[in-house]
DNA sequence: CACGGTATTGAACACCGTTCATTAATGTTG
DNA sequence: CAACATTAATGAACGGTGTTCAATACCGTG
């Protein structure tokens, strides 16, 4: 009973990884298992077990993945335009990934470490990527401002597009009349960045 | 093995939502059970499903006193000043309970209904209610604006604060240089605000 | 005191993540 | 080609989970 496939270590990581994807895309975030996992594999649970250290770790590997995708995207956003279309276009790429891959980006932002295990360094790279992007968005449309200043508006400004995305996304928002998340975004960064913009010139 | 206690049933309910309040705030968001909950009361597990359907109905019940918690400071900070002071008096409310009970608000927004069962009509008002009284403050600060604008700016605005707190309280923000959450409240509402009624005057 | 009603039990069920000695297939050597 | 060493994979076990429900032990009433 050893040996049955031909795959290499890595190329069952990357088997595993997307059988947990299709898992959580079809079943929703919080329903999936090490074993259901292993079954799509065609193999027993405790396998799974020589190629990630948990079932926290084979997540965290997921959610790096869908990080990858997220910022490939903010990072096309980066292309041209001014900085408050380009800004719109991030937060509505972020916005879309949230809607299409809904369960994906929740299981990226609810997850938490079971054990209180620190957050490796190749994931939180790929978190702080995001808000860079911002603050060069920010150093273009306040120029006046320090760096400290673009760092308090930029974290103010994702924190806030995340809140949004994830209150939309969450089905939190549908008391008393629906409000389409995009026109929320557009209110957002309309008002947060003309502000900012105003002050920046006096 | 049966009426070893003179509780009533409203009685054991209550003491039930305070143990698992307890063990939450003691052990995290995510490190109870239903026989942990029924060993705090002295009792056995299958004793709580007279209680409650189920774990999430006791889990819904604890949200609500959270959120009760949450509304009358909400409803404190309402009470004078203008509506820029209020509003930002109120984001600070929001943060607080955060803060110092960060597992308990945590379970307000992380939890999720397991099986697709609807959310109680009793737990959507309290959550209403919030918007609500950020909605009335707005009334106050752009009357210019129509009900639809002020539903729009509210929940922005609500969506906003809540994507702040809820990064600094999932740690999501000590990347590259941490922010003060109160820092990053003030700004929001600080040029958020000042936009709108700028807006409004034209 | 006996009875009926009910509050509570405790065992069972089907799952969960994780560990690890054992097994079976491979690659290497004599 | 046979014997051995290596290693991939197993499968059983452990201690946990939420939930159900027949049986039980207690209480107030008649």
């Amino acid at each position: 009973m050893a040996r049955r496939n031909q795959h290499s270590k890595e190329e069952l990581r990357a088997m595993a990884i997307e059988a947990l994807a299709d898992l959580v895309e079809r079943e929703g975030v919080d329903n999936f298992s090490v074993r259901q996992i292993a079954g799509k594999l065609g193999y027993t649970p405790g396998m799974l077990y020589h190629l990630f250290v948990n079932l926290d770790d084979l997540i965290l590997h997921l959610n790096a993945q869908t990080l990858d995708a997220l910022n490939a995207r903010i990072d096309q956003a980066a292309g041209h335009g001014d900085p408050m279309a380009v800004l719109k276009a991030m937060a509505f790429e972020y916005l879309r990934l949230a809607r299409e891959h809904t369960a994906l980006w929740q299981l990226v932002f609810s997850h938490r470490m079971a054990n209180q295990a620190p957050v490796p360094d190749w994931y939180v790279d790929r978190t702080r990527h995001m808000f860079e992007q911002v603050e060069v968005q920010l150093k273009d449309w306040v120029p006046a401002a320090d760096q400290r200043q673009r760092q308090v508006m930029a974290r103010t400004l994702w924190g806030s597009v995340h809140g949004i995305c994830l209150l939309h996304v969450e089905n939190k928002l549908n008391v008393a009349g629906d409000v389409a998340p995009e026109a929320m975004l557009e209110s957002l960064l309309d008002h947060y960045l003309s502000s900012c913009a105003r002050e920046g010139e006096k």
